[in-house]
This record gives structure tokens, C-alpha cells and sequence, in this order.
RNA sequence: GCCCCCGUAGCUCAAGUGGACAGAGCAACUGCCUUCUAAGCAGUGGGCUGCUGGUUCGAGUCCAGCCGGGGGCACCA
């Protein structure tokens, strides 16, 4: 990465230095290079200087002057400047900025691509909703958050597995059933509520219309021969038609999953009873008050925490610290999940248990995300899937649908949604809009970076047919030519892609991809006012292919982004 | 009461381990389509970064205390 070289560079500048005495001797610390904001302090700026006048006992800015002056030289590198009250302001060459759209090319959708991976399995899970309802917009954030840090930690060299892990077991599972064969029994005309005790209404029950839908179509291939039947058959046709609504729904949004894992194998394979013997066995489980516990103590908690009721049934935490053991089992070194705010208290004891068992926890992490909070008319609403107070993802995609009125092209309407969650910090408690987003779904900054990728498209294709290009490929052209500074901008911009990359993934923030693009179909749009791309005139030709290079590594770098987002690179909108 | 997250332009949000004048988009206003897509470009206005102290060469960023919003503090998941 360009930082990491230049940083190099300056270590190397500041031992020179040393060595001829225009510095005093003293241990040296790993010197910053950082990303000034202001362009003209160039591409590349370190204050190290500045820190390092305590132990120089000398003045930043001759320290700056020291290390400037000793900078080995280096085609990279333009002008190299020292300047109050201690910088050292680096610029990169014209030249050699010319010849990275180039490599850009060169390494096609690879460009942007690290090794911090260096191959090991990783593994994402998210959304990870019970099969109880429809996927609300509640769970969209973790679907992108855990979708877009998967991609990013693909090109960061991992090789990750995309897994949704859920219960299909227990009270609110049986809640669903008992639902469906209420509304089943309602149907063939049992009265409701009142109708004894074979057709109530459960008090808890999901009143949404989808237990109407999943009833009638028991009763269109069933007839009324379940209506003796308990409510477990229901249940189990519910699950079905529910987890093949959800696996449309994320189809959709542009999701699939490797590995669906279900909580009751646990189980079946007898590694919730192990776990608990293991802390049983290394003395963080104990029983009292007719139920098992976890020394949660032992790890910094303010009290111990149930891992088995006093009805003999686990709570959460078992399967939980089991699935994360289960989890380590299959060699995943890199961990991460995803969870909504009000999951916040669960991680730490499923990480102290993961501890207590003498496995290692630091190579899991997990983010926490805010909730969506959906507001309808300036006013807040309240979700609730039981209440069917809610506004499901599927709906959400139908509204945000466009279509451009001139041409008649359509884009899915996973790209508005996704780009919009992914302008948020994680940590953002972001107000989502449902009028606003409908409304102004067609000045969504997406299209904007969509089109960014369109116009070179067009310019490509402009450039084939009217025969200035060969193929559908720029293959010649000499990229020296390049010097126009709406180009080196472009370049400049295309190269910060890496760094972007190894942000979002060290810090799990993917958020900055959507900035980025943004950033990159900005400086685009200012090339294309700026520079004329295809030319007739003969004169014109070389500069002409040169530019049709930078255009197609710029194609590339906008599809790179937009993919990592998992959102649609058209050709033509 | 205790713990965690957030508070930045009218609105929605950014801001790499503390760095040089806090940035985008939307909304508002002014210009620009006979030439590769105007879902575009150029420009204008808009900020005591919730408040008060502290740390230091330097704070939106770190510390303390307040105020306001969200989430949690289960033998629910």
C-alpha cells in the first residue's frame, strides 16, 4: 500500500538523517503518514515531526527539514515538502500516477484486493431471524452490515463462510403454530375468540396477515382434515412457508447464505450437554436454586447468569456459548457477528464462556448495530412483528423501485436500500424515513454513482461503434500521455480504493465504501466536463486511447465498489 | 439506580492511531444541454461539532461532570 511505502520511506529518511548528524541519535518510533484534508498539503502528510521534537530536542520544523532532505529518491514522489510548524507534505509524481490507471486495468476486479487474510476461514453470521415472520425492515441493517462485511473480508483475502443461524424450536415457534391453527380453525367457521378452547385466539399470538395466507393454504391442500390436529403440524407448515418467504425476500436483496444452522442440532449431536460438562468440569458451572449457572463473575460480570432454568430447559447462553465452540471447531480463526442493540448484553457472556473453556475469543468480534428508527409522516413508528405493527423488507423494496420515466430501465430496489444503510455508522442511531425515501428514491446518491458507471459504459460503447476503438476494450493507448489534472485526480482517486478497503475491513465499518464511491463518481463527473474523451480527429487519437484506459480503470474501480456493497454496476440507465 | 451507544449545517449523515481552514448528499438560490447519457457540471448561502471544565504544541476525536435521545440491566431470544 502506497502509505506503507512512504512511511518506510521516512524511516529511512530519518535513520539517514541520524546517520549524518543532522539528527541526534535516539530510538525511533513507527512514524504516521496520514491523508491531509487539504489538497494542498499534497497526497500524503506525517506529523511526525512534531512528536518527535521532544525526543530530538529540537524544533519540528528543522526536524522536518532533517528527515525531508534524506527521503531516498524515488520516481513515486513529486515534491516533497517541510513546512510549519512541522510537516512534511508529500506529493505523488504526475508520471507516476499516469502509469498506475495502467495497473489499475492490469489487475482488473482484483484491483483493491489484500492478503491480511492470507487465505484463513472467516466466518460472518447475521440476520439470523427466527422463522416466526417476514423480515422487517429491523433486520435489514444487519443484512447489509453482515453482507458487505463478508464481501469486503472476501477481498481482504479471507475465505469466509456466510452462515444464518435460528431456532425452530421453542415457545414462540409453538405461539406461531397455535396462531396459524387459530386462524385455520377461524376459517372453516370456528368462532373466534370464545369458540372454546379448540379455536381461541393465542394472547400472544402473531396477528399479521401472513398466518391468514400460510391457514388458507393448509386448507387448499388439506381440506378440514387438520382440524382435530394439535398445533404442531401447523407449526411445522408455518416454519416452510415462512423460511421460504424469508430466503425470497434475501434472494432479493441480493443474499445467499453458505450455511443455514439450526439450533436444535446442537442438540441432536450432544454438544450443548458437552459444553455444560466442560464448565461444569472447569468449575464455572454450578448448580443452585434448582437451576445451573454460569460464573459469569469470574469474568468481570456483576452476576452469575442462568445457563439452565429450574424447568430443566437451557437458556439462551448454552446453545449460544456452544454454537461459538462449534463455531471454533470448524476452524473459523476469524469470527464475526451481527447484532441489533438489544442483543448488547448477550456477547460478553457468550465470549466469557467461550474463555472459560480455554478457547480463544479474541477472533471474535461483534458489531452492534443501532435500531432502525422508522418514521412515517415526521412521526416515529413502532415495530412489532407479533403486533403486525410492522413494515417488512419485501414492501420496502417494492417502494423504492425506479424507473427512469425516459428510458424505461428499471434498478432493483436493493441498491437505494443498501446505499442508504450504508452512509450510517453502525453506532449511528439513524432516523429512516419511509415518505422521504420513497420520495426521493430518484435523487438517492446511488444513481448518482450508478450513472458515474453508465457514462463510462456509454463512452465505451460510443467509442466501438463510431469505430475509434477496436474492441470492446481499450487495449492501446499509451497512458504517459495522461497530465491533465482532472486525470491525475481520477487516478488519485481510483488509487485510494486499497486504503478504503483496509479501513472498512480492520474496522469492520463498511460504511466508508459508500463515501468512497461517492468520492470516486464525483471526481469522475469532473474529468468528464473537463476532458473530451472520444475525438474523430486524427491528432487527437493518442491522448484519445490514452483516456479510454483511464475511463475503463475507472469502470473498474466504480464496478469494484459497488459490488463490494453488493449493489448493480449498469451499463446503461 | 447501574452499564453500553449516540448528540456535527434546515434535514439525513461523514470525518484513519488526537493534526494544519470540520466535509458530502438532500432541501434553498444562480448559471450551463447543436458534440462521449443533464440521474450531470459550476457557483452562493448555511456550523460556538449538546453544555461546562480538564489533558497538550494541537480536541468533533481523549478524560470528568451535566443535559437530551436510543438500547440493555431475565430461570425471554
Amino acid at each position: 500500500m502506497i502509505r506503507d511505502e512512504l512511511a518506510y520511506l521516512l524511516t529511512q529518511a530519518a535513520q539517514d538523517a541520524q546517520r549524518a548528524g543532522a539528527l541526534p541519535p535516539f530510538d525511533l518510533p513507527p512514524l504516521s503518514v496520514e491523508r491531509p484534508k487539504q489538497a494542498s498539503h499534497g497526497d500524503y502528510a506525517s506529523a511526525a515531526a512534531l512528536s518527535l521534537a521532544r525526543p530530538a530536542r529540537k524544533a519540528p520544523l528543522q526536524i522536518a527539514q532533517a528527515i525531508a532532505q534524506h527521503i531516498p529518491p524515488t520516481d513515486m514522489l513529486g515534491k516533497v515538502e517541510a513546512v510549519p510548524p512541522g510537516f512534511i507534505n508529500l506529493t505523488l509524481s504526475d508520471a507516476w500516477l499516469a502509469r498506475q490507471a495502467d495497473t489499475i486495468l492490469a489487475a482488473g476486479m482484483t484491483f483493491g484486493n489484500l492478503d491480511i487474510g492470507r487465505g484463513r476461514k472467516a466466518q460472518v453470521e447475521f440476520v439470523s431471524a427466527n422463522p416466526t415472520g417476514p423480515l422487517t425492515i429491523g433486520r435489514t441493517w444487519g443484512a447489509v452490515l453482515g453482507d458487505v462485511i463478508a464481501n469486503l473480508l472476501t477481498a481482504a483475502g479471507y475465505a469466509v463462510t456466510r452462515e444464518y443461524y435460528f431456532n425452530n424450536a421453542g415457545r414462540q415457534m409453538r405461539i406461531l403454530g397455535e396462531s396459524v391453527r387459530a386462524r385455520y380453525l377461524e376459517l372453516l367457521g370456528h368462532s373466534i375468540p370464545g369458540g372454546g378452547d379448540t379455536g381461541a385466539f393465542p394472547e400472544e399470538g402473531y396477528q399479521g396477515e401472513y398466518i391468514y395466507d400460510i391457514a388458507r393454504s393448509i386448507l387448499e391442500t388439506h381440506g378440514s382434515a387438520w382440524a382435530e390436529e394439535d398445533w404442531q403440524p401447523f407449526k411445522e407448515a408455518a416454519e416452510a412457508a415462512v423460511f421460504a418467504n424469508i430466503r425470497a425476500t434475501l434472494q432479493r436483496f441480493g443474499l445467499e447464505f453458505d450455511v443455514w444452522f439450526n439450533e436444535s442440532s446442537l442438540y441432536a449431536t450432544g454438544e450443548i450437554e458437552r459444553t455444560l460438562a466442560a464448565l461444569r468440569e472447569r468449575g464455572y458451572a454450578y448448580d443452585a436454586d434448582g437451576a445451573v449457572w454460569f460464573r459469569a463473575t469470574a469474568f468481570g460480570a456483576d452476576k452469575d447468569r442462568v445457563l439452565v432454568k429450574s424447568s430443566g430447559e437451557p437458556t439462551y447462553r448454552l446453545p449460544d456459548i456452544a454454537y461459538h465452540v462449534n463455531k471454533l471447531g470448524r476452524g473459523f480463526e476469524y469470527i464475526v457477528n451481527i447484532f441489533g442493540a438489544d442483543h448488547k448484553d448477550e456477547y460478553p457472556d457468550v465470549i466469557a464462556g467461550v474463555r472459560a473453556l480455554g478457547l480463544p475469543a479474541d477472533c471474535i468480534q461483534v458489531i452492534i448495530h443501532q435500531f432502525i428508527n422508522l418514521v412515517r409522516d415526521g412521526k416515529q413508528v413502532r415495530m412489532s412483528t407479533r403486533r403486525a405493527n410492522y413494515v417488512t423488507l419485501d414492501d420496502l423494496l417494492d417502494e423504492v423501485t425506479v424507473t427512469n420515466p425516459e428510458t424505461g430501465i428499471a434498478l432493483p430496489g436493493k441498491d437505494p436500500v443498501r446505499f442508504i444503510l450504508l452512509t450510517r455508522s453502525p453506532d449511528s442511531t439513524m432516523n429512516f424515513d419511509l415518505e422521504l425515501a420513497k420520495r426521493q428514491s430518484n435523487e438517492n446518491p446511488v444513481y448518482y454513482v450508478q450513472y458515474a458507471h453508465a457514462r463510462i459504459a456509454s463512452i465505451l460503447r460510443f467509442a466501438q461503434e463510431s469505430g475509434a476503438m477496436a474492441g470492446s476494450v481499450p487495449a492501446e493507448g499509451d497512458v504517459r500521455l495522461l497530465t491533465h489534472p482532472a486525470e491525475m485526480a481520477l487516478v488519485r482517486k481510483m488509487l485510494d480504493l486499497q486504503e478504503v478497503v483496509e479501513q472498512a475491513v480492520t474496522k469492520l465499518a463498511p460504511h466508508h465504501l459508500s463515501h468512497y464511491a461517492q468520492d470516486l463518481a464525483a471526481t469522475f463527473h469532473a474529468f468528464y466536463r473537463d476532458c473530451r474523451v472520444v475525438s474523430s480527429e486524427p491528432g487527437d487519437r493518442p491522448l484519445m486511447l490514452a483516456r479510454l484506459r483511464l475511463v475503463a480503470a475507472t469502470q473498474i474501480v466504480l464496478a469494484r465498489a459497488l459490488g463490494l456493497m453488493g449493489m448493480t454496476a449498469p451499463e446503461r440507465m
